[in-house]
DNA sequence: TCTAAAATACCGACCGGTCGGTCAAATTTA
DNA sequence: TAAATTTGACCGACCGGTCGGTATTTTAGA
């Protein structure tokens, strides 16, 4: 690769770091496109020269950064055993670590919700997000079922209630230990999830 | 009263409602003091004659927003019967309804945590919203001790996690709610606590 | 291989629009 | 009429985005 595509892949990635830096740390609003183009060591100018408004390249971080989640999460469901109450706690805390180790730049997240909400960036940002949820919510719904096939699950479970239910529970949880360090949200999720994957289980199981 | 603080007491609530709207619709950033102050029907002169700035007057919009909400969920508490189960389920049906019906205003939420995750707002808001949270899961946590001790709930339920968990739910799913309107987040919540309130019960009750 | 010209990448001073906040004048109340 | 209150035109700090100029790499011709 010639030496310019090289530095223009370099370049690409250190922008997109300090992007996701700054716009956790400040708000999307309050980040300033000189701060960023700052840290990642490049001019102002440069960073139009790969994302064509404040705008574009806050939904490029968006992108970038939803991705890499999801594709963490995959990685790690793969490498499940046991049975599906098991699984399904193994999957949900490792779901949750795995977002854990990032807490600092969690924040982000509350800006993604809010261009989920407002227009008129609404629609882009939420179809987005909601497809990840899906992503991890037809994973549970699977395993439920899978349970309640094994018998380890009652049959009148609601998979996708409840499905719904933990990953909105999974975000509850994550904002909550981010904006209260002193509450070991890690345990307390544990904890929960295991009483509410107790409340599917058959009473004969 | 005199005709002078009565105006004075209507503008006061006047430019609250009118900003809450405004900083809901559009996002504090977004949000202008000259439209505040139209949908208010002052000038824009007058809002600070209230507030000492837009950051002021976004604090008052929170504080208000946040009494509210809590006075109003305290109300119903107090109206509940039944075994601590049904009471558990009763008070989080009773205060996500309250919640949900006012899930247009729900967005500013999002900037409330915003405010309470970057500084230099930080620690002004977190405290207050965690107060609140607090308060919450306190009923939860008491309701739980009293139906451990009547033996309706398992001894070895951690209460505090369950709250925890339930609280940091409650937020997920009205933010999910919120962003997929097509989701019925109403059943789907009723669901999901009614299988964790499974998941406490004693075997034998 | 060397060199010159073309192409590409980078930069930051500058521009222009925006909006929070002010204040002198106008309006309302007592 | 004096005091209190309201107002909106105005100010200026701020920052996203532009653009002309410079630096660096690539290409091509000899």
């Amino acid at each position: 690769m010639s030496i310019r595509k090289e530095n223009k892949k370099k370049k690409e990635t250190a922008i997109l770091e300090s992007a996701l830096t700054v716009f956790a740390k400040k708000g999307y609003a309050a980040a300033k496109i000189s701060q960023i183009a700052n840290m990642a060591g490049v001019g102002k100018g440069t960073i139009y020269e790969y994302h064509q408004s404040k705008e574009e390249l806050f939904f490029s971080v968006f992108e970038w950064y939803v991705d890499s989640m999801a594709g963490r999460s995959m990685v790690e469901v793969s490498r499940l055993g046991g049975d599906p109450s098991d699984r399904l706690l193994a999957f949900m805390e490792s779901v949750f670590n795995s977002a854990y180790t990032q807490i600092d730049s969690f924040s982000v997240f509350i800006e993604f919700w809010a261009a989920a909400g407002n227009p008129p960036t609404r629609d882009r940002y939420r179809s987005t997000l909601l497809e990840m949820y899906g992503t991890f919510s037809n994973i549970i719904i699977r395993l439920i079922d899978e349970g309640k096939q094994t018998g380890v699950f009652r049959g009148d479970v609601d998979a996708d209630s409840v499905a719904a239910g933990l990953v909105s529970a999974m975000d509850g949880m994550m904002l909550h230990g981010w904006m209260d360090r002193e509450f070991d949200v890690c345990i307390a999720s544990k904890k929960f999830f295991t009483v509410l994957v107790e409340g599917m289980r058959s009473p004969k199981g």
